[in-house]
Formats: structure tokens, C-alpha cells, sequence
RNA sequence: CGGGGCGUAGCGUAGCCCGGUAUCGCGCCUGCUUUGGGAGCAGGAGGUCGCCGGUUCGAAUCCGGCCGCCCCGACCA
């Protein structure tokens, strides 16, 4: 795809520019599937840093991997009855293999906590035996009717996390620990910050007993949920006899959680930090950390500068260097296209540092190293690049989460707002608006229809406001919770 | 599934009302000259005009049907 034409921008047309984004930065593209995408090397490398970071995460509270299958028996869904409800509109099912119609209808995935706790209920007998802590990194199916790149396909990628628990009190620790996993993922790595909390009774998991989420605010002021987290208490426990014996020696069932995060996710990074540019992408997940552009006239100057280039990416990416040490170079060395066309493809690409290096730079054993975030463009020494770049990105790193911070901060209100004024901002600019809410799920659905906005999440207690709202917005009764409103994905 | 828009070369388009097999830009290929912010010139390749049918001597164009995609709604990670 050219470079050459300019996006549209963000202030234009969001959702145009996000598509135009997507699709230019070489991240995925439309698929013959209507529906479905093709996830392209860039975006699939940005995807093979999320599972690098999120899975040494998983190892490291305690969780293992393993795989179940793609088919699970359509009776199993069936079994727990808000899950079929919730889950049963959109699923694909297959009727016939091998040219035969089967006996049993087998559905695609669309998650799998029936197939994954039917085995538990094999493998597990004693207290001894639990927790069961498993992790699968997997394609799931959903019939979407209204599908775009990344926020929603009918296929995506995901890791899902599926516990087993003697008591409700291991499986709710459980449940927050991984919302805290995700927490530090979203803002450690993604440089996105995000708010925790807990769903409403509308909002949550069907099957769960709560959910809990991650929600980030992407520069359109829309909410995009990123990653979910639910205590199912024993609801699929009962339905797939998943029992152990305590220690007591009585029966009873087990406690289960289950949490994922999808490709989504890079929606998300690309709504959160891309510009009129392009995308920016933060260092920790980007596959090029610093792409090297060799500048000449002569063929004599061609060959020197990609020589320096290649011996500098070679340095600084061996794999003999120890992780945190090693920086992602490319080297552009493409003959026939101009300096300043290459600084534009890679900005569109979203790669976080260039160095331009010149016969002038040579001579001087230096280069002009340049920020994708801020556009600072300053003279390094090449001799300086293996001390100082692992400083330089985390900077950068550390500054678009900062930005990122303050534009939460600067579009969420918390001062006491009338439910008109709400309509407004909601029509309007659109925040993250903290408020009183009477607990009633009837007032919920009214925002919902008149607005569009509905409760993020009855925000964790650090988020909240100094001093609780006390009366609801809508209605002026007492509020029983202070909740986050918005717009969302 | 309701509302709106659109299908012409890899991408974006003109032509359609007033039928005569296709315009322009970008990209692509070759050569030469270029290369510190989107190169220039010359030559060249590439299209069953979404699909099926009808009208006609003749259809991108008119008529009928179908399919697909995008956007807005209901649903949703």
C-alpha cells in the first residue's frame, strides 16, 4: 500500500482514521471472510510481544499452559444455562464432517470454559489436587454482526485463563490478582492507563458470579474494555460435577475463574497513542525498536554508511547481548527511495527512534537520532548509541504513558454534573464521567438508551473520587455506588 | 436484521443522466540521472468495468435479480 497520501485526521473522522491507520501501517488487512482479517507481520509482531510479556507474567503467578480444542459438543454449552443464553445468538457450529451429518452439532469455541472445566472435573478429586491453575493461548469464534479490525472480528486471537479453587476467597484473590496482572501489562507495557473495576450485573460475564475490568480511554474519549476478569463461583462447578473431597472429607464443588485479553488490544494501542502521522508505538511492545536510514551520494558513501548501519544493528541486536541490553534495529538500506520518504514510511509504521546516518554523521562518528513521540531530533554519537538507547527508550516508554495519563485525567469529569449536562458532554466531546448511581439496573438502561454511555465499571477504591457522590444523577435518590459512565467500544 | 453509501488495474478515481469496450493520479517494471523530509525524465506492464440475466446491431452506461464491502443503529472482548 502507498505512503504518499495523507491520513485522514483523528479530528475529521476518528473511526476513518483509524481504519485508514490500520490498514497503511501495515497492521492487518480485510480478509475473503466477511468478518474476518489477516493479521500482517507488523501487527502479528506487535501481538508476539504482548504473548512474550503477558505469558512470563502468567509463569510467573503461578499459571501453565496448555491447550483444549478448537470443537467443543453442543450439549456443553447448554449446560450452564446464563452462559448458553449469553453465548449461544453467536456462535458457529458445525453440522457436518466428512461429508456426513453429525450426531452431535459441535460449536467453535467462542470461549471455552465448558470443555476446559469438564476436563478439570476429570483431573480433579482431592483439595490436594486444586488450585488448578491453566492458561491457553487460543483462536476463538463469535458471530459478530457488526465487525472492525482488531476491536471486533468474528475470529481473534486471546489468551484465556481458567482456575479451579478450593474456597470462593483463593478464586476472588485469584480473580483480582490477574485484573492486577493486566493492570500493569496494559500500563507497563502499552503505556496505556486504565481503570479497574467492577461490572454491573448488565454488563458481566454470562455465567459469572462478578466481572471485573480494565478500562482504558482511547483519544476519541470512548471507553474500550481491554481485558476482563471473572469469579464464576461454582456455576460451571455445578454444571460439569467439577467436585473435590475437603478437608474435612465432605464433597463439594470447586470455585473457578476464567480471564482474557485478545488482539483487541492493539485496537487499543493504536487509539491511544497513534496520530495525524500515524501509529506511535510504545517500546516495549514495538517488533523495530530504531530503524537506521544510511544516507548518500556516492556509491562509495552508499556502501560505507549501510556498512556502519548494518555493524551498528548487528551490536546492538546479537543475541549474545543479554535481553534487557538488546535493541530491535532495522536497517533500511532500500536503494532508489529518498531520505525523507523513508522518515514518513517508518513514522507511519510507528517505530519509535530513527537514526539518520549521512557522510557528514560518518565523518563525525555521529548520527541524528530522532524521537517518533515528541519528533526531537538530536546529534548522538554512534560510540554512544549501546550505552544510551536503552535509557533513551525507556524514557520514551515512561513518557507515553505520562501523556497518555494526562489525557485520561484532562477528559474525565468528577465534579457533581446534572443528568442534562451529562446528555451533553455524552453528545459532545464525551469523558469518563464519575457519578452517583442508585444501584437500580432499570436507571442503567435508560442512559443507555437515551445516551448511548453506560457504567464502565463501579470503579476499585483508588480511583475513586475524594468524597462519594451521594445522590444519583439520574434519579436524585441516595447513590448506592460511585460508577464511571461513558461511551464504549 | 433496519437505515445510509459504495463496487471500474494493487490503491484512489473519471466516464453512467444523453449506449459505440475505458480517463487521470499514485503505486509497479526497465533505463539513466538522483538521495540530509514524500525525486526527475523516458519507455513499459497491468482491467471478463462485482456476478447473473434481459433490452439492443452494440452495455461500464438502460432494466431486473443476486452478491460483497464500508458507515450508522440493535448485539458484543
Amino acid at each position: 500500500m502507498s505512503d504518499d497520501k495523507k491520513l485522514t485526521t483523528r479530528a475529521e473522522n476518528f473511526s476513518d482514521w483509524y481504519n485508514e491507520l490500520v490498514l497503511r501501517a501495515e497492521l492487518a488487512d480485510y480478509s475473503p471472510v466477511r468478518g474476518c482479517m489477516v493479521i500482517r507481520p507488523h501487527g502479528y509482531g506487535v501481538w508476539e510481544r504482548m504473548q512474550r510479556a503477558l505469558d512470563d507474567m502468567f509463569k510467573a503467578t503461578g499459571h501453565v499452559n496448555a491447550y483444549f480444542p478448537l470443537f467443543i459438543p453442543e450439549s456443553f454449552l447448554s449446560k450452564e444455562a446464563q452462559h448458553v443464553e449469553g453465548f449461544a445468538p453467536e456462535c458457529a457450529v458445525v453440522t457436518h464432517g466428512g461429508g456426513k451429518q453429525l450426531e452431535e452439532r459441535l460449536v467453535v469455541r467462542p470461549t471455552s470454559e465448558t470443555i476446559i472445566y469438564s476436563m478439570f472435573a476429570k483431573w480433579v478429586q482431592s483439595y490436594r489436587d486444586l488450585p488448578l491453575l491453566y492458561n491457553q493461548w487460543a483462536n476463538v469464534v463469535r458471530w459478530e454482526m457488526r465487525t472492525r479490525l482488531f476491536l471486533r472480528t468474528m475470529e481473534f486471537l486471546w489468551q484465556e485463563g481458567h482456575t479451579a479453587h478450593a474456597t470462593h476467597d483463593e478464586a476472588e484473590a485469584e480473580t483480582r490478582r490477574m485484573l492486577g496482572v493486566y493492570r500493569d501489562f496494559m500500563e507497563g507495557w502499552m503505556a496505556m492507563p486504565v481503570i479497574t473495576g467492577q461490572k454491573t450485573e448488565s454488563e458481566k460475564f454470562a455465567g459469572a458470579l462478578r466481572t471485573y475490568a480494565c478500562e482504558a480511554m482511547m483519544q476519541d474519549n470512548k471507553a474500550l474494555q481491554a481485558g476482563t476478569s471473572h469469579n464464576l463461583g461454582q456455576n460451571f462447578a455445578k454444571a460439569f460435577d467439577l467436585t473435590f473431597q475437603n478437608e474435612q472429607g465432605q464433597q463439594d464443588y470447586a470455585w473457578n475463574t476464567s480471564w482474557g485479553v485478545s488482539t483487541r488490544m492493539i485496537g487499543g494501542l493504536v487509539m491511544t497513542h497513534g496520530d495525524d502521522s500515524g501509529l506511535r508505538l510504545p517500546p516495549r511492545l514495538t517488533p523495530i525498536q530504531m530503524v537506521i536510514v544510511p544516507i548518500w551520494k556516492t556509491d562509495e558513501e552508499r556502501a560505507a554508511t549501510i556498512e556502519v548501519a548494518k555493524r551498528i544493528a548487528e551490536e546492538l541486536g546479537s543475541y549474545k547481548r543479554p535481553d534487557h541490553e538488546r535493541i530491535r534495529v532495522h536497517v533500511d538500506d532500500r536503494i532508489g527511495i529518498k531520505p525523507g520518504a523513508k522518515y514518513y514510511h517508518w513514522e507511519l509504521r510507528g517505530i519509535p527512534l530513527r537514526l539518520e546516518i549521512g557522510p557528514r554523521d560518518l565523518a563525525a562518528n555521529s548520527g541524528m537520532l530522532a524521537r517518533r513521540d515528541t519528533r526531537e531530533k538530536r546529534s548522538i554519537s554512534l560510540d554512544a548509541l549501546r550505552t544510551e538507547l536503552p535509557a533513551i527508550l525507556d524514557t520514551i516508554q515512561a513518557d507515553m504513558l505520562a501523556a497518555a495519563r494526562a489525557r485520561l485525567e484532562a477528559n474525565t469529569i468528577r465534579e457533581r454534573i446534572s443528568y442534562d449536562r451529562f446528555k451533553e458532554v455524552m453528545d459532545g466531546p464525551g469523558a469518563f464521567v464519575y457519578a452517583g448511581w442508585n444501584g437500580d439496573p432499570a436507571v442503567e438502561a435508560r442512559v443507555k438508551e437515551e445516551t448511548k454511555a453506560t457504567i464502565r465499571v463501579i470503579p476499585d477504591a483508588e480511583f475513586r473520587s475524594s468524597e462519594a457522590p451521594t445522590t444519583c444523577m439520574v434519579t436524585g435518590e441516595p447513590a448506592k455506588y460511585e460508577v464511571v459512565w461513558a461511551r464504549s467500544y
